[in-house]
DNA sequence: CTTCCATGCAAGTAATTACTTACATCCTAG
DNA sequence: CTAGGATGTAAGTAATTACTTGCATGGAAG
């Protein structure tokens, strides 16, 4: 009995958060999510009362994730590109992990703000760890003065870029393996800041 | 006659342009489509034949536009963060002067996957060209030698990751100034490459 | 065995949406 | 001045959509 509801209910949830994620929220309908969940299309809405109460519970269901900030700090070597390579890996197979909402949340900014601020938090986040990290690493010496918010914010973007685009865009930009971009990448950055 | 037609269905794109890129494709009405343009529902159809024909009309005047790929060349004095800023900054306003179709270039890149392709068009033209003078400042002997392509990746991601930032997010993440943002990245960029 | 509870199924409803048709109006070019 | 093309207005239509109601079913817990 509660397996079978927190079965139906999540295989609901997961049914919307492909379909949005693909067409948006208003071109996902009851309908298909019903049927992509293999659930009758009254049974939606008896869990979830109406289809915002939908994306509600996938909002809900995220903001419970397991964030990634945690985890940035743990593995810290202090070897500047030993540091910056296994943070933007993991910022990258994050990013990936929750695709699906991350796309929500860029396609449906305007129409649902909520979903905005969730995902604004994980820059916001990442940014305030990588700002102490840098910090640490000039008081050692081992990075030259720069403006510490502007290079995290870099990084981020450069990690938020290749994941746009291979999300996005598949191997039609380039078919590097994702592994070999970021090294190059970081590598480029972390040349770039030592001192 | 002619000045009138044409303003009325540039008009009509461009209130298209808007919402579609602010709500989604379906999201986006052809009553509230035509109510932003200011002009009655009937022109709309008898202008583009169905909804559809407006967003073909959208893709199409959109393949005309003046793309940066020309531009970039112009201006290179080989030395490569001066000459870095200067491609980064034009390639972030254009980004944002196409803002909008962009974003309906990802939001309905599944369900229209002729906008992925002109989408991805720009970074592949972009990579080609950054890569040429990679080369070349390599022969120069003023970069050390890297993965050309994967660098020439790594300065788009980078510079769409902060167009994306600010398109979507505003200043919620930073609000450092763009020129000062995209400085310190190109300035940490190009230290990264050079011999 | 029986009693819930979750789900399926059938049918329906009000609102919206893309799109059509027919007719009136207006502006401009010849 | 007039004819034609672009637009507005009014009305309607078929399909879809979110959501409801009533009833049947099936399986698990007591």
């Amino acid at each position: 009995m509660f397996l079978t509801t927190k079965g139906t209910a999540q295989r609901i949830i997961e049914a919307a958060l492909q379909l949005i994620s693909e067409k948006g929220y208003t071109a996902a309908t009851t309908k298909t999510i019903a049927e992509l969940a293999g659930v009758n299309e009254v049974t939606l809405f008896r869990h979830f009362g109406n289809k915002r109460g939908l994306l509600k519970a996938i909002i809900e269901q995220f903001s419970y994730y397991p964030l990634l900030q945690q985890e940035i700090n743990q593995n810290v070597t202090w070897e500047l590109e030993k540091d910056l390579l296994n943070f933007s890996l993991k910022h990258f197979h994050f990013l990936m992990s929750i695709k699906d909402f991350v796309m929500i949340g860029f396609k449906e900014s305007i129409q649902f703000p909520e979903i905005s601020e969730e995902i604004a938090n994980i820059p916001l986040l990442i940014k305030k760890e990588l700002i102490h990290y840098f910090q640490e690493m000039h008081q050692q010496g081992k990075i030259r003065e720069v403006d510490f918010e502007a290079a995290a914010l870099s990084l981020i973007a450069l990690n938020f870029g290749h994941f746009m685009s291979r999300a996005r865009l598949g191997t039609i930009v380039s078919d590097l393996p994702t592994e070999e971009l970021l090294q190059t990448s970081v590598a480029i950055f972390s040349r770039g800041l030592v001192s």
